[in-house]
DNA sequence: AAGTGGTCTAGACCACTTG
DNA sequence: AAGTGGTCTAGACCACTTG
């Protein structure tokens, strides 16, 4: 019996609703006897599984068959003026139309822009820029990082340099500042989590993971860089537009 | 020496410059002598980097440090009209665009409906459906899998259901037949390879794709849903649009 | 013929949980 | 105290390539 074979019968069983979500998978010591392999391989093909998301080991324990995740919708209504209008920022209003409750821990500073910072957003290296890091929760589980690069001359003496930004979040207050937002541009690439990310996020280093970079523009400078770090599997992003 | 440790020391060694892209790693046993420690060990840590896609084994000669791949974009510039006007259809415009070569290889069937296209067309289950089926290749190397499925009333006696759809594609045939397209809408999730279509895309079964499910309408119907797969690591994708 | 990566067996130790 | 998953050693066989 060799780990890949092995792998794809305990993945049949699972689909097959044989081990439900939650159950316990059968110990090494168990696949040894049953499937007169050695713990090596069990222990590899449910590797397998686990990188697949079906399973989840708990030292000490058992395997175990993993809930499926709920899926979060990140769509382009996020980002319309309504939204903000009617008090919700971009995660919020995900969570709005979702149904899921939304919880956000900020953290804030000011720091010189980095090259590629100041690049995106038309400054010279080294000019301020405020920082916000943020780690996005639903429903209490932490499901995406963002942070956010804004030139400080937009967000000085503005509640945007504070942690609370209040009702419609962000843009809501540049907006309100007299910055009218013009248009977005959305960059999306599979990245894997790093071991910090990981952490954060509670899922495993090297998971892949959304990463999607947006840089959001007045019709005369780029007001905000964002960076987005999502749970791969726990995402789904959603784009309508007009054929033109 | 930990499997985790010596993936750190031969990942940092690969960033410093000291392997560059195509050069050879120490053998397994030049690792175990190295190191000391067991060929265990040794494969674990050179499985982590291979799955991160930094290296790639080829048995009976080493491992290597893998070249970075070149990145693709898909962006939203590929759906407008001008460039169905121009002759491209939508891979070939982001050929052009990037610089790369385009070639497509295509099947074509006609199949019942699932009960999944069914709703997505606004069909009856069963109905007849042409299925186009394509492999794009860039610069000679697959990167993504596409399947388009579209209602037969408005494919026959149309050469959408020849193989060549000739200069702009299928959504310039689709307008030429008086079916203009309306608007897109767009779900990007990200998946994992199965073995089919990692043998198709040239990557190894697991690896992150982006699966991405694009429903165009007319402004009266759905005609026409499109199911890409691409490689997730030589994929990004752009998404402009206007502030609303 | 010698060396390579990929995979496997058999056995071990550890921190952890209590199936 | 017994069992668990995670990780490791030592050694083996195989198909493959030729550093």
């Amino acid at each position: 019996m060799t780990a890949r074979k092995l792998a794809e019968e305990l993945r049949a069983a699972i689909v097959r609703g044989e081990y439900p979500p939650g159950a316990r998978l059968p110990s090494r010591s168990e696949m040894v006897e049953r499937f007169g392999c050695s713990g090596w391989t069990a222990v590899n093909a449910v590797k397998e599984l686990i990188a697949e998301g079906l399973a989840d080991g708990r030292t000490g324990s058992g395997w175990y068959v993993r809930q499926p995740p709920t899926i979060l919708r990140m769509t382009r209504q996020r980002l319309h003026r309504d939204e903000r209008q009617d008090g919700r920022g971009t995660f919020m209003s995900d969570a709005h139309a979702g149904g899921w409750t939304a919880r956000t821990e900020v953290d804030i500073r000011i720091e010189p822009a980095t090259a590629a910072v100041a690049q995106a957003l038309d400054l010279d290296p080294g000019t301020e820029v405020l920082v916000r890091d943020r780690v996005m929760f639903a429903d209490d589980a932490p499901v995406q990082l963002a942070t956010s690069w804004l030139p400080r001359d937009l967000t000085e003496n503005t509640a945007i340099e504070s942690r609370d930004t209040g009702p419609g979040g962000l843009y809501a207050l540049l907006e309100k500042a007299g910055h009218r937002l013009d248009h977005f541009e959305e960059t999306v690439r599979i990245g894997r989590a790093t071991t910090e990310q990981a952490a954060r996020l509670n899922i495993n280093a090297g998971d892949p993971v959304f990463a999607i970079t947006r840089v959001a523009r007045t019709a005369t400078r780029p007001a905000e860089v964002n960076q987005v770090v999502a749970i791969g599997e726990r995402y789904e992003l959603t784009y309508t537009f007009d054929a033109e």
